[in-house]
This record gives structure tokens, C-alpha cells and sequence, in this order.
DNA sequence: ATCCTCCCCTAC
DNA sequence: TAAGGTAGGGGAGGAT
């Protein structure tokens, strides 16, 4: 059952999902917010004469940008004009640089800036493109000199208080984490409900059926993107199809380097890894993220320092990230798929196992016109390449992967599997990388030809027990691991691993209390406690330079651990806070020589499956008080530890509710009724869930022998009846987070959340915030165009709504696009 | 024997 | 400058 049907009120559990919101805010999201907050009031006139046009996604956004700039005595445009001063962006790609014509186009950070130092700096330290020309600017501001920032707070380590939210806002690795985990929770959740409709199949129907019956053997489909990253960033680069291509931070191989940075090069030199070996104190460190198939071919991998990388390939071309590009086409990719079957493993973001017997059998279907029509669905909604490997299993399905790939399919048949294998490298298997290749090499075995007339007990000798039974079998192509399709978590856990550089010891604890409200969010995020605590430190080893080559990097280090195991779990942060310092305490390693940390949450436990509904009045309870929502806790045994198996969980947690309120008032209120505490419970809860209550729980003859019904809350009657939409004063980066979350966590879209939703957008066309009108329909039709024939009548409906706005306000509609390739179709 | 803690390794 | 995270499998060796 949705767990929004049944109550049309302001709450509506979009409430429920303002953990999101919340969470990315930014230091100029908080300046915004000063200053939204007395927008009639003027703060300056740092902006006199400059009119900015912004183009693109920017951080501040562009709402925010106009506010600022309002603020600040500056005129913003929402189309170029001919006083058009600056354009600010973030990044643009190099096709609309050419229309821009002489303007600048200037980070976003020369205003805020600016605004942080009261004054209006030279724009031209701020050019997006420093070979831009800066000859012809539409006005001549004065050269100012060099802002005396003081140097602490330019450089960013983890004694700054918003250090995390800025690593995480830049990390690839915490992104490819976060959303891997994302991606296993969402077909968990999706498998949960009890409904299924896979609407692509229709599809099926159209695609010629295979000509042979098609046999039931099974047969497992690997996934995977091709050059994720690079993939995304080329959709709005078709330029540089074609070219090496790269995706790092920096966007030149060479810097400017310091004669600090030179040195600390030459001396950490003879210690870099063999992958870091072809730099100097001028070459750039900043990892490549991905590469495109021809940087690849020059022997350009992953992995490797941008100053490297040149260095084989002098021609690469660099791009930046885009996260949020990322996050909309692995959306895309799951969705499509999800339209199919939920028979499904996801690996990460971009790649995933999918059994697909029950989809060739019952369309009859060959393995080729499936991956053909699969293949093609993809990249005409996401405009980038995958390759798809199918096999019996999944070791066979990822190798064929490997055989397709770039773009392609490959098919290993049963029958080929024994040769196939033979031919394969060692390196190439799932589980083997850069120590056991080493073991391996050493027995002198490269491919699994070799491997496969090895004997168990040498491989077992140096790999491990389990390792040299795994490999053995993997390399006759053997892999009894099912596919994993509910996924359970076993560990939460935070770690940061650069820009550590206490310099008192007060930081570093604040530091690990940030760490820890992180860990602990994430785990109420997936509603389980812990019972042990680990906390991980990485400290600069004995003999290595205090100095890293790389920026704030951790350098050579020494790995540390230790953990505490409570009895009970942990249902306080403050718990963990204590623990990590008592932890660290004991390690007895000095602030200075930390260069990582991280803390580890194990031992988990599922919380009781919540009543959505109590769980909305809970959440709107805990938010008024400002206490965080304690989840309630299954119950535990009271004798003994808990083993694997034993856990015990209440049918409802609604029960549990009961029962802990009646404890607490008893406790209290000695011999008490059990009718009185029902009502006494009762009574706490607003109408609207009571009567939901009393049936549920029969509690009827209760209140009716109570002495009176619990009169209903007073702020029902003084609440004014109007309910203010749930969306309002967001900007668009604070919606969309919340939109995604709706389409993926909905099979179909509820008539309250869209009329909702078309409302806002009706108000936005009246208040004239025409822009982010613009920008929310281009993203509904996108995302609402894989989804569905049900989302798109809600798009249909979601825009009605907003052209009634325009009208209302214009008398004019708003120019979008309404039709989808699949409608048409039926 | 079996469990627990602290590692190491791998994958994306 | 640069953003080297996160989860799971498994093993060595000590504790029980």
C-alpha cells in the first residue's frame, strides 16, 4: 500500500522526505537565507552598473544568485541583453560559449565573494576560461589587488566546520558509494511492495520473436555503461566524441606549482606507487574518474593523476564532473529496466545483473533481439552507450561484458564456455586485483588456461581457503553465487581520508562529532541500530615526509583500528560521539600524524517496520520539539546475546508504541487502568489518526466507557484551515531532490502529490518565477518520459495546472513539450 | 571448536 | 593544488 493514501492533509509524507533537503545546505545557502529574509532591505551597493545573465546550473543557484544580486544593487536578467554585463556559470559547454559573444562568463563565486568581502572584486580572476578574452569587457571595472582572504579558511581541511559537506559535494568515490547503495535499496524497497506492473514489456510484443522455441535455461544479463562518467559529460559535448576524453577536478595537466609543492614531490618521489611514477612537481594530481575508450587506448586508465595521463596521451581533453547528470541517467537506466522485471542485482550506479529467463520465455524472445531492444531503449533515453553480456551465471554474464564492451553484446553460450575461459586472464576475474595477481604471477599462473590444471591446495596455500576454491571454479567459468536481489545491510560506515590536518586537538574532536552525526543520520536513514562502534585512523607512517606530493592527500600511512561492542544498541549519538572518543583516547596516536579517520557502525538491527501513519505523526511530533525521531526499537530477548537468527520483532510497531507509552505512564502513574492508559495514549494523537487507531487496535468500547472521548486537540480549532503547500519558498535545487525521491519510491503517482505539485507550479506562473517554471518542466518531461504511461498523465496534468497560471497571469501559455515517444505508439 | 577483533583485499 | 568513499568477504591469531 502507498504510504501516502488515505490522509490528504498538509503532511502528506513529503514531510518525511525534508531529511534531504536539509541536508546539503550550504554556508551560501545560509547567507541566502539572511538575506531573503530581509530582501526589502538593502545590504549594498557592491553590484552598481553590473547586470548578470546565468547560464546554467550554478552554486548559489540562479534563484539565489537574483537575490543576492537584489540585495546587493545588481540587476539580474533572465535573457541576454544588450547591458548584460557578466554572464556567471559554473560551466558551459564550449557550443554556447560561441553564442555568448563578447560578455565574460565569470564564476559564481566573484559575487559571493564579493559579497563576503564588501567589495567588487575584478571579475577577471573570476573567468570560467582564462583564455578567454578580456579585452573587450562592456565595462572597466578597476584592477583590485588580491583579496587578503586569510589563507586558513581558503585552503579547506577537516577543521572546517563545513568541511564534509564540501568533500562530499566533490567526491566520486562517495558518490559512486552512496549511490550504488541507493540503487540495491530502491529494488529492495520496490520487490517489498506487493504490486507489480512492468509496462516496457508491452514493448515486447512489437520486437520480432525468435524463430526457435525458446529453451528455459537460465540465463543471467550483465549491464554496465560505458565510460559512465564520460558518457554523461559527452551528452552535452558531441564535439568531443571521438577524442580522449577525460573527467577529473582539474582541468590542466600542468599547474603552476609552488617551490613547496616541487619539493614535497621530489621528496615523497621514491614512495609513490607504480601508477603515480610518471609525474613531476609540475603535473597535475588530480585523479582521472573516467576515461573514453580512445584515452584507454593510449594506455590511460582510471585511477591515474591527470599529469600522468597526459604525459601518454598529450592530446586529452578534460571535463568536469556532473553529478547530477550522473545521478539523472543511472535514474534513467534503473527505471527502464524496473519496467521489465525486478528480477535484478544492482552492483552501482551504472551497472547491474538481471535475470532474464522469464522474460525470453514468455515473450519467446532470442537473447539477441532482447539485448538489441534493451540496448537501444537505453541510449535513445539517456543518450549514452551500455554493453550487455549475458551468460548462465553471473561470472560468465560480467565476461561477456568484458568481450562486448564498448558498446555491444556478447553471448557466451554454454557450449563455449570451456574455451573461452582458457583464454582469459587471471587479472580479468572478479576478485582478483592487485595483491592476488601478484600471488599469482609468482605460481606462475597469468590465464585461467592455467589456472583451471593448477592443484586446490597450492591455490589455497596462497590464497586463502576460500579464495583458492572460488578461483578454481571461476576459471572453468563456474559460479553458484545466485543472484542477490534483497540486499540487507550488514554496516554503515563514514570515512574521510584527505584533508586531515588537525592543528589542535579540539578540531579533530569536533571533527570525529561531525563524522559521527554523519554515520548516525545515514543509519536511521535505513532504519537499523548498532551495537558496535569501530573507529578507523590513518596515520602518516614513521618514515614518510610530513609534507604529501599530493594537495591535502594522506600521503604513505599506517591503517589503525579498534571497535567497542555495547550490549544493547546504540539509540543516542551522543553515545557514538563518547565511544569514538574513548576509542581514539586508547589508540593513543598524536592529532598532528592523523591523516584519515572514519568510523564503522556494525552489529545492526533491523528498527520494528514502522506504521507509516504513526511514523508521519512521530516525525511531525519530534520536529516541533527538535529532539531527532527516535525510531521505535524491536524488541529484544532479554537473556543472553543476540545470535544470527534469533532477532525478534513485534508484528507492529503501533503495538510497541503502545506498550512504551504504557510503560512510562505506569511507571508514573501506579496502578492505573489499562483503559485509562488507552485513552491517556488516545489522547496524544490528532484526530485524524485516532480514529485510525481505535479501529485498528478495537479500541471502540474504550473510549466509549471512557469517562469522555479525548477532546480533540485545540490547535484543530484555531489552525487556520488553509494548508500551505509543502513545496513552497524551496528553490529548484532544494524540489528536485524531492522529485527524484517521489518517482523513484512510487510506482504510480498519487492524484494528491500531482495536484499538489500542479498547484505550486500554478502559483509559480502567478508569482512569475518563470525561470524555474522552465527548468522544472525540462526535468519532469525528461525523468516522467522514462517512466510509465501513469507519469505521464501526471506530467499532462502536472503542466494543465501550470498553464492556467501563466494564464491566469499572462494570458499567455508556457511553451513545453507534452508528448512522449511511447504514447504515441499506443 | 568457535567467536571476536583487527586487519587486508576487492569492487564500483 | 584537490576533493584517496564505502560495503562486504575473508583470514590470522588470540580469547573463551
Amino acid at each position: 500500500m502507498s504510504r501516502r493514501r488515505g490522509r490528504d492533509d498538509e503532511d502528506n509524507g513529503f514531510a518525511e522526505w525534508g531529511g534531504y533537503m536539509e541536508a546539503k545546505k550550504s554556508k551560501l545557502r545560509e547567507q541566502y537565507k539572511e538575506t531573503a529574509t530581509k530582501q526589502t532591505e538593502k545590504l549594498s551597493d557592491i553590484f552598481a552598473g553590473v547586470a548578470i545573465l546565468v547560464n546554467g546550473l550554478t552554486n548559489p543557484s540562479s534563484e539565489e544568485l537574483k537575490q543576492l544580486m537584489a540585495a546587493h544593487g545588481g540587476t539580474f536578467h533572465l535573457y541576454q541583453h544588450a547591458s548584460t554585463t557578466h554572464i556567471i556559470a559554473s560551466n558551459l559547454p564550449n557550443v554556447k560559449i560561441n553564442k555568448l559573444g563578447s560578455v565574460p562568463i565569470v564564476k559564481p563565486s566573484w559575487i559571493t565573494d564579493s559579497i563576503t568581502l564588501n567589495k567588487l572584486l575584478d571579475y577577471r580572476r573570476y573567468l570560467l576560461y582564462t583564455n578567454q578574452s578580456t579585452s573587450q569587457p562592456k565595462l572597466a571595472f578597476p584592477v583590485v589587488p588580491k583579496p587578503d582572504l586569510d589563507p586558513p579558511s581558503k585552503t579547506k581541511t577537516a577543521s572546517d566546520p563545513h568541511f564534509l559537506e564540501e568533500f562530499y559535494s566533490n567526491s566520486r568515490l562517495h558518490l559512486i558509494a552512496t549511490l550504488g547503495a541507493e540503487f540495491k535499496q530502491f529494488i529492495a524497497d520496490l520487490r517489498d511492495k506487493p504490486e507489480r506492473n512492468f509496462p516496457g514489456c508491452e514493448k515486447l510484443l512489437l520486437i520480432p520473436q525468435s524463430k526457435n522455441f525458446v529453451k528455459t535455461t537460465p540465463v543471467v544479463m550483465h549491464i554496465d555503461m560505458d565510460c559512465f562518467f564520460v558518457s554523461v559529460g559527452l551528452r552535452t559535448r558531441p564535439e568531443l566524441r571521438g577524442l580522449p576524453v577525460a573527467v577529473t577536478h582539474a582541468r590542466n595537466p600542468q599547474i603552476n606549482a609552488s617551490k613547496e609543492r616541487e619539493d614535497a614531490v621530489t621528496l615523497n618521489m621514491d614512495r609513490l606507487p607504480q601508477h603515480m611514477e610518471v609525474v613531476d612537481g609540475r603535473s597535475s594530481m588530480s585523479e582521472v574518474a573516467s576515461c573514453s575508450y580512445e584515452a584507454r587506448k593510449c594506455g590511460v586508465k582510471n585511477g591515474m593523476f591527470l599529469g600522468a595521463a597526459a604525459k601518454l596521451c598529450p592530446n586529452i581533453k578534460t571535463i568536469p564532473y556532473d553529478f547530477e547528470g550522473y545521478k539523472e541517467v543511472s535514474m534513467i537506466l534503473y527505471n527502464t529496466l524496473v519496467s521489465y522485471t525486478l528480477d535484478i542485482e544492482a552492483v552501482s550506479c551504472d551497472e547491474m545483473y538481471v535475470d532474464i529467463t522469464d522474460i525470453l520465455t514468455i515473450f519467446n524472445l532470442s537473447v539477441e533481439g532482447w539485448a538489441t531492444h534493451i540496448r537501444n531503449e537505453i541510449m535513445s533515453k539517456t543518450g549514452c552507450p551500455c554493453s550487455t553480456g549475458f551468460g548462465a551465471n553471473r561470472l560468465q554474464a560480467r565476461l561477456a561484458t568484458k568481450k562486448a564492451k564498448p558498446a555491444g553484446s556478447y553471448h557466451l553460450k554454454p557450449e563455449d564456455v570451456e574455451v573461452y575461459m582458457a583464454e582469459i586472464a587471471v587479472a580479468d576475474l572478479p576478485g582478483v586485483g592487485r595483491a592476488t595477481l601478484q600471488k599469482l604471477k609468482a605460481l606462475g599462473l597469468e590465464t585461467c588456461g592455467d589456472v583451471q590444471v593448477a592443484s586446490l591446495q597450492v591455490l589455497q596455500k596462497e590464497l586463502g581457503v576460500k579464495a583458492g576454491e572460488t578461483i578454481l571454479e571461476q576459471a572453468r567459468g563456474l559460479d553458484r553465487k545466485p543472484l542477490n536481489f534483497h540486499h540487507e545491510r550488514k554496516s554503515v560506515s563514514a570515512e574521510i581520508n584527505y584533508g586531515i590536518r588537525f592543528k589542535s586537538l579540539e578540531e579533530c574532536h569536533n571533527f570525529l562529532e561531525s563524522l559521527g552525526n554523519e554515520v548516525w543520520s545515514r543509519l536511521n536513514e535505513v532504519k537499523m541500530r548498532a551495537r558496535c562502534v569501530t573507529l578507523k585512523l590513518m596515520v602518516r607512517a614513521a618514515d614518510a615526509p610530513v609534507e604529501t606530493a599530493k594537495f591535502l592527500g594522506h600521503g604513505l600511512c599506517d591503517s589503525l583500528s579498534k571497535s567497542t561492542t555495547t550490549t544493547h544498541p546504540i539509540v543516542d549519538v551522543r553515545a557514538i560521539h563518547r565511544e569514538v572518543k574513548n576509542l581514539y583516547e586508547k589508540m593513543n596516536v598524536e592529532f598532528v600524524e592523523l591523516r584519515g579517520m572514519g568510523i564503522q557502525l556494525s552489529k545492526l538491527e533491523k528498527t520494528a517496520p514502522v506504521n507509516p501513519t504513526l511514523n508521519r505523526f512521530l516525525q511531525q511530533q519530534s520536529k516541533k520539539s527538535d529532539i531527532p525521531a527516535k525510531p521505535v526499537v524491536a524488541d529484544r530477548p532479554t537473556r543472553g546475546r543476540p545470535r544470527k537468527g534469533t532477532k525478534t520483532q513485534p508484528k507492529n510497531s503501533l503495538s510497541n508504541f503502545f506498550k512504551s507509552k504504557k510503560d512510562s505512564l505506569s511507571q508514573s502513574k501506579l496502578q492505573i487502568r489499562k483503559e485509562d492508559v488507552d485513552l491517556e495514549v488516545l489522547k496524544e494523537l490528532p484526530q485524524e489518526i485516532r480514529d485510525e487507531v481505535i479501529k485498528e487496535y478495537n479500541l471502540e468500547a474504550t473510549v466509549a466507557a471512557g469517562a469522555k472521548p479525548a477532546p480533540p486537540p485545540l490547535k484543530k480549532e484555531t489552525a487556520p484551515p488553509a494548508r500551505k503547500s509543502p513545496f513552497s519558498g524551496l528553490q529548484w535545487c532544494q524540489l528536485k531532490p524531492v522529485l527524484y525521491k517521489w518517482m523513484s519510491s512510487e510506482p504510480k503517482p498519487s492524484e494528491v502529490d500531482v495536484n499538489m505539485l500542479g498547484e505550486h507550479f500554478r502559483q509559480l506562473a502567478v508569482d512569475r518565477n518563470i525561470e524555474m517554471l522552465k527548468v522544472a518542466m525540462n526535468f519532469l518531461h525528461r525523468t516522467f518520459s522514462s517512466l510509465d504511461c501513469d507519469w505521464h498523465r501526471a506530467y499532462r496534468d502536472i503542466v494543465d495546472l501550470t498553464q492556467q497560471g501563466m494564464v491566469a497571469r499572462y494570458g499567455a501559455t508556457l511553451h513545453v513539450n507534452r508528448t512522449f515517444p511511447c504514447c504515441q505508439v499506443s
